[in-house]
DNA sequence: CATCAAACATCATTATTTATGATGCCAGAA
DNA sequence: TTCTGGCATCATAAATAATGATGTTTGATG
């Protein structure tokens, strides 16, 4: 019957994004989860605070002064969050970062950009490598992430944080012949050019591994271009099908399309952080374990 | 890794009260669980807080500070607490509450003196009355308190919440030769002069049942006091012993000692609510309720 | 006007967190 | 030294919250 601070916080969040999936993906939480605790928070205050409105939600009069009280809270507790990070001395300084390179040109921009808006004075340099190196370097750097099986010659020297899935999709053009169907199998492909990604790429790896299992004989491969962004172009300009992470896609892209591969090709997605991690780098992965789980869970970029 | 609110309500009681067990009766916790708030707060700072020092704690400097940040936190939460009371019209406004003799004497002072400090505009009226008396005022008075077997006659009319059990005890000068004993039985107290509650009280029905089970024969009265402090200062003048509630020594009482009966005698506390509460009396049970099942719990005034 | 898509609510289940009671340990008082 | 009061630790149990699937409403689209 109490008022849970938690909860204010996410209320703050619901004003601040307009809409409750808005508010849940901010706290990094599913929508439903959102809903249930607006739903107690209003429930221990006694009185509606807001009601849906279009697409998303507009505030009561109670709920407008209820902000006001809310907003200070989350105020105080933003300040002592700050105090405590004062506390470990790391209002500045950098971060080096290594990340594969599906990771480093796809999810990690939209992180960083986060992580900056709260950490403005920490710089983070980000190294963009394919996973042997990324392993390789893990002694020199802060952090690695990578989405490849991991090997065997890693445990000793680094944490290794499970993330999530990563999902191989195939990229074509919005109007393609094959765009009509909802899943795409490898044999299927076959019918089309296709795109390749360089030799050393883990994607390609994949693929070709499972290529030869599906249809029994390896790839004839045509095209091969280097790096992700090479292969997308490529595609806009109708040079054939591509295979990539899901989220590869630029944000906005309005020529291509996805669609998911039958049987599924799936890729552990990992964090590594050395055994002794700098306060600093530790912030970071506090940011970026739930950022980039809420959006591998979710599928979404 | 994050820092929890709530943790941070439970450091605030801490540094007021001085202790963690102190801390804890504030909260209406147990003092393991307030031990694990403030290490789980710790562990998300980064830094110790405070030490143990002599018969309570003492904050480090990093402590100190932190003080200051999480009291703004504390005094919003109080703030906008009192805003959402505001929102119902309870600054304001009077209760009536009906208790057994027992309770109303012992536990409800002390309780309700807490509960004014929290809600100072809020007068509470208190009836004591035997436990026949309360059930039958439910219709008129907006909360009940017991210590009693519930007739079978209340179910329509009021929710009941069980609070824990009362336990009955003898009350002797502290040198009295049966205080050597950690636990009495009624056959031995049938060898020293008794000092019985009026007809009619709840005390003294239990006593009589359980005195005819434990001897074979009903006790023979020979004291009669009407009201438990009646019978408390009998003891003081040695007219014999006394059995009361395990709550009903008063505070700071320097002349009197309390021994467990074997087999123990328990009786249910319960509240009673009408089936439409107003949100005045809401307040005040969302107030009693923990307040009381602590005390209960915990076996202490 | 009918259909579609987006956004929120609800539900059953699972997972995580939290509190509890018992126990052990340490410091200060007798 | 022994005893007492207060805090930490542990295993277990209870409460709480998150998830994924599903249903419902609203605004947009053809």
């Amino acid at each position: 019957m109490t008022i849970h601070p938690d909860h204010l916080l996410s209320f703050v969040a619901l004003v601040q994004t307009g809409s409750v999936s808005g508010a849940a993906q901010s706290r990094f939480l599913t929508q439903p989860a959102m809903s249930n605790q607006l739903k107690r928070l209003q429930e221990s205050v006694g009185m509606p605070l807001y009601r849906r409105k279009g697409r998303g939600v507009q505030l009561t009069g109670v709920g407008e002064d209820f902000y006001i009280h809310a907003l200070k809270v989350q105020q105080s507790m933003q300040a002592l969050n700050s105090f405590a990070d004062e506390l470990h001395g790391l209002q500045a300084g950098r971060i080096y970062l290594s990340a594969s390179q599906t990771i480093a040109g796809s999810l990690l921009p939209a992180a960083l950009v986060s992580f900056h808006q709260r950490y403005p004075q920490i710089e983070v340099f980000v190294d963009s490598l394919n996973s042997q190196q990324v392993f390789e370097r893990m002694e020199h750097h802060d952090l690695g992430l990578v989405e490849s099986p991991l090997p065997s010659s890693v445990p000793e020297c680094c944490t290794v944080v499970h993330l999530g899935e990563d999902k191989l999709v195939a990229v074509m053009p919005k109007h393609h012949p094959l765009a009509v169907s909802s899943s795409i199998t490898l044999a299927q492909l076959d019918a089309y050019p296709l795109i390749w990604r360089e030799q050393g790429s883990g994607t390609r790896d994949i693929l070709e591994r499972e290529w030869l299992k599906a249809t029994g004989k390896p790839p004839r491969i045509q095209l091969c271009m280097g790096g992700v962004s090479a292969v997308l172009e490529s595609v806009r300009q109708g040079l054939g099908i591509g295979m990539v992470s899901q989220f590869c896609l630029p944000t906005g892209e309005s020529m291509l399309t996805t669609r998911p591969l039958h049987p599924q090709l799936l890729r552990p997605m990992s964090l590594l952080q050395p055994s002794h991690t700098s306060p600093l780098a530790k912030k970071l992965v506090d940011f970026l374990v739930p950022y980039l789980k809420s959006r591998l869970y979710s599928n979404l970029p």
